[in-house]
DNA sequence: AAATAGTTTTACCATTTGGTAAAACTATTT
DNA sequence: AAATAGTTTTACCAAATGGTAAAACTATTT
């Protein structure tokens, strides 16, 4: 009988399969390296997962919960605006190391999926805590703490100001001819000085 | 005697390569799509680029190139700043239809250099521009046109509120639950409603 | 027109890669 | 302990894929 909880090298060759295929995208990741990752046998993949695809179907599916989770735990949170600001900037310290390459590779895939034959790729709507966001930003409208503008366009910009510095290192490195470390420290002292960019650019 | 402008053929085959290396990335360009779509045999391909990793390589560095003069165009116009920011936020109209492609690309195909063995991809700073927007920003901040802010610091947030929205369409549609049209419709009325926010951050 | 140089096609090949059948092994049930 | 069910390893394979040698063809030069 199959037992509720996963078998330990079932876990093991997941977790292999999410690094691997973060780290080379669905097309870059070879079963053989999952399965050396995860110290099995590449047959023992497929024993569990029937094939790469499947595979690759649960592992994102699971990180692009967990990253929509994350990221709308801090948009629901129920603390005043200025705080929850604070919160969504400073969520790439406080959250896990890979979640800029956990970013990238959602976004990456979701594109790919769109040009590949088989079928797309999916992930569920963040239905409710859009919903509860653009209620907030509507109180805090009327309460007079922020200038009247659309919600919606004020969640996009404000992932975009949070997650396209993280999800576009590389790029803006690129561009700017910063290495890591001088890349972490613009990082740093961004925490400290958007907060006051979008507080005043939403002021009212 | 090899002639100083490229054969048609080969033209065809730089074209096809890179819609194709645009759709499926490195990993999952197939030289023989590449073929097919510039409808010339394998063989000619490789002919002609010799591998597809030296394919890439001339196809990426042309690519970036490009993208990096567009965004560097808009970034040191000699136009006031309320205005740069308009020009900013707008070229996602006036510019190539596959700009949010290619910046994804991009920024896929840099992330993903960095874990392959082969020679990483670089693409060359965009210095001269950096200096240019720093001494543009100083002057405005020195003019009281806007407040004083690390010059970087807006760098990084103008490219982010005008990039991201672009380049991660599937992801945003994905959390919001939009379609291609309601998406189209939202970046429009963006266009119109950014520059105020931008502005209203940097007021003094 | 003969020779040369450049281009295109044909016909391959060596490797890699996802995948599988079946043997071997281990735990569990009867 | 025999049988059964689940797990792991072994030994493969068919297809896909990047790449190439050489033939065939075309334009250019001598």
């Amino acid at each position: 009988m199959k037992p509720a909880e996963l078998t330990d090298t079932e876990q093991r060759i997941k977790q292999a399969a999410r690094q691997v295929f973060l780290r080379r995208g669905l097309d870059g990741a070879r079963m053989q390296d999952i399965a050396d990752e995860a110290k099995v046998d590449k047959a023992l993949v497929h024993y569990y997962f029937r094939s790469k695809d499947k595979l690759f179907a649960i592992v994102f599916e699971e990180m692009a919960g967990r990253f929509l989770g994350q990221i709308g735990r801090v948009l629901t949170a129920d603390v005043s605006f200025p705080e929850k600001i604070r919160l969504l900037v400073q969520h790439d310290t406080s959250m896990a190391d890979d979640f800029p390459l956990v970013a990238n590779f959602i976004m990456t895939e979701l594109n790919q999926s769109q040009h590949r034959t088989n079928q797309p790729l999916t992930i569920r709507p963040l239905h409710d805590v859009q919903k509860l966001f653009v209620e907030q930003v509507n109180t805090a409208i009327e309460a007079g703490l922020i200038r009247p503008l659309n919600p919606v366009q004020l969640f996009v910009s404000l992932i975009s100001l949070s997650l396209f510095p993280l999800v576009a290192q590389s790029l803006i490195q690129a561009i700017l001819g910063l290495d890591g470390v001088q890349y972490q420290t613009m990082l740093t002292e961004r925490t400290r000085s958007l907060p006051d960019f979008i507080n005043q650019a939403i002021a009212p």
